[in-house]
DNA sequence: AGAGTAAGTTCGGTTGTTGAACTGACCGAC
DNA sequence: GTCGGTCAGTTCAACAACCGAACTTACTCT
């Protein structure tokens, strides 16, 4: 009876649900972003219990998006790095930013952080829209089909 | 001894995760997003356990994100309804499909399903940008920092 | 009368999370 | 040369959440 799987439903949400509904995982990732690297630092940042944050590297190192370094080797010390797939992760937590900034804090009150560049110091809103047409998404006008591209096997 | 909850954390991205981080629910909104309203409509589609959806329902409405209707008073019965909170959490799901879609699948294989416009028929690939320079986000450049907007008892 | 439907609730058993303490290997200071 | 500190975990018992299956209530349809 363990905990349902959906990694290997056929919808991409689905499957990545499986990876960020692990209770911390996002915030291990957010972590990863802003620099930290080590057991210690993230542990201490987030204050997770040692025992799931060791879980929840794990997970992410076979996953593909972090990699595991050894930076000294007496005693063997590790850092975890992001790799480009958990680099690309960043826009699905970015958009998690956007909503959770415009509907997750009381009315005339703003989240005490936000996003900026690095070096123009300008404010970053992140906004989902299609690659193809530039236009922010529009709910009612999409639905879920058939990929005509898709390998049979998949 | 509850699980840890992140919804009075400072960072937006905390408080998303307290709600997405709890499984089953994101699949519950996508399923809310392809026009299923009844709980035994979504508790088919997902051959979720009906007490984990029970619960996950009347959190999303607790949160706003959902509508309890009742569409029949005799016996009674209700539905649960996408509030514009809700209808603006697609954008989340639809970066999550996004990055599934590119990573979660072996190579050489692509999803079985795609994101369509319902009325040209065009794939609909979502992106994440920035609002203000319409440029895609480049994550080395972005670094989180305090809100010069923000109300000092947020 | 009996079967079916809808929206849940209840149940016992299993898995996952938590906080705190512990481990083992090293380092640097006294 | 031992004492305290750092780092990256592991171990443990108590508790919470999840699982599948069966049950409940109040109708309607045949």
């Amino acid at each position: 009876m363990r905990r349902t799987r959906f990694d290997d439903w056929p919808c991409p949400i689905a499957r990545t649900t499986d990876l960020i509904g692990d209770w911390w995982t996002p915030l291990v990732m957010r972590e990863a972003f802003s620099g930290r690297r080590r057991f210690e630092e993230i542990q201490t940042a987030l204050d997770a219990p040692r025992a799931v944050l060791t879980a929840r590297l794990n997970r992410l190192v076979e996953e593909g998006m972090l990699e595991r370094v050894e930076y000294q080797s007496n005693p063997p010390r590790f850092e975890y790095r992001l790799t480009p797939k958990g680099l690309a992760f960043w826009d699905v937590l970015a958009a998690m930013w956007r909503w959770g900034s415009d509907w997750l804090w009381p009315d005339g009150q703003e989240p005490p952080v936000v996003l900026k560049d690095r070096e123009t110091g300008a404010i970053v809103t992140p906004l989902v829209i299609d690659e193809h047409t530039g236009e922010p998404l529009d709910v009612r006008r999409l639905r879920m089909g058939r990929n005509p591209a898709a390998n049979p096997t998949s």
